[in-house]
DNA sequence: ACATATAAGAAACTTTGGTATCTTATTTAT
DNA sequence: ATAAATAAGATACCAAAGTTTCTTATATGT
């Protein structure tokens, strides 16, 4: 039996192994979804023992949520600058639902909730040590609409900058569909009100 | 042995059997909240059959939402009318913790999450076959406002008047005690600024 | 080079949600 | 009264998350 051949003999650690298992996990994600997404079909396509993952994941959503930070479709980093408010805001989260869309909604199904189980919701959208994309995006925007005079930054606390995520988490956990209506609705009614506010 | 012994020739039917789950269902939320709350043991302490637990709610967050309609804290059905949309929003949320606060909050945790596998958000605060009651109280406030002159109710849209729930909800899953502060901010930035918005 | 620490691998196990099957008590209609 | 329909009860079962235990390969420090 040639050394190539002894994969039993062979271990992979670190590093290694655990972009094996984010592979394998993110393939598995793009096949079947996160509700038929098990630890046990991620463990065998990565040729690893079960407690390997667990060692490094505390649970499945987890799991599921690292594969997808590191081989998801990622945010567009570019801040959109259509001279208002109101334009940056449906621009920016058009392309959010875009990407969505693209790796397909319904797979993240059930992925949210349980996220919520362990972590808060303004920690959703940010990779571990890292911010949240969400908001820092949402901070810029409104940084542009202070130099043209539309709103008053200071007058913005954490809640009100944490709102957006608030209210696009909780159209993703909800089954509908994130058209592009419901995204006016929610800018025009809710988030340009709230931008605006005069304390 | 006399008849009243013979435990195992009485079969409960409908509404005995089910009044009986949910008794047992609701003193086990109690004793130890919805994350240790198992149907086996429900099944067990009730005296009934696993199966007969499933042939009526379709899964254990079900079951624990059952239980906590009928004999969880009740809202107060009065609505406040303190002379302004601020004060009536204030007092009616904070009327809505003490109530979490009652029962104690730490006990839901993992029921909300749950549940919204299966229901839509706005579907949370209402019991089956019935509306939505935290919403109703919110429309009841705004109607009163709008006597007074503070809003137009024509202007809301149905988004709009889910949003108090949404927020409360977001609250609720966070870890975080919801404070009265937190009431204020919310009412505050956000709440009071979406209800007076102008189209 | 060798001892020691680390973590991979294998496999069995525990727990719980949820289902399926079968028997039999109770209800309901005739 | 009796037959047929309904649903309770018992029990075994399945799937999957997460854990434990033990062996052994690899890495690291001396």
């Amino acid at each position: 039996m040639s050394k190539s051949e002894e994969k039993h003999q062979t271990r992979r650690r670190g590093a290694d192994l655990e972009d094996a298992v984010l592979s394998a996990a993110w393939d598995l994600l793009k096949e079947v979804g996160y509700q038929e997404f098990t630890m046990a079909e991620v463990a065998k396509r990565a040729n690893a023992a079960k407690p390997v993952l667990y060692r490094r994941w505390p649970e499945k959503s987890s799991l599921a949520a690292s594969a997808i930070i590191k081989f998801g479709p990622k945010l567009d980093a570019t801040i959109p600058d259509t001279g208002s408010l109101r334009g940056d805001l449906v621009t920016f989260f058009n392309q959010l639902i875009k990407i969505f869309d693209m790796f397909g909604a319904e797979k993240f199904r059930g992925l949210v909730t349980d996220r919520l189980k362990s972590i808060p919701i303004e920690k959703l959208f940010a990779a571990p040590n890292s911010d949240n994309m969400l908001q820092s995006a949402i901070e810029q925007i409104l940084e542009q609409a202070e130099k043209r005079g539309e709103v008053d930054t200071s007058k913005l606390s954490p809640r009100v900058l944490q709102l957006p995520g608030v209210l696009f988490i909780n159209e993703v956990v909800g089954q509908a569909v994130v058209t592009k209506q419901v995204i006016a609705q929610i800018i025009d009614e809710i988030l340009i009100p709230v931008f605006t506010a005069k304390k």
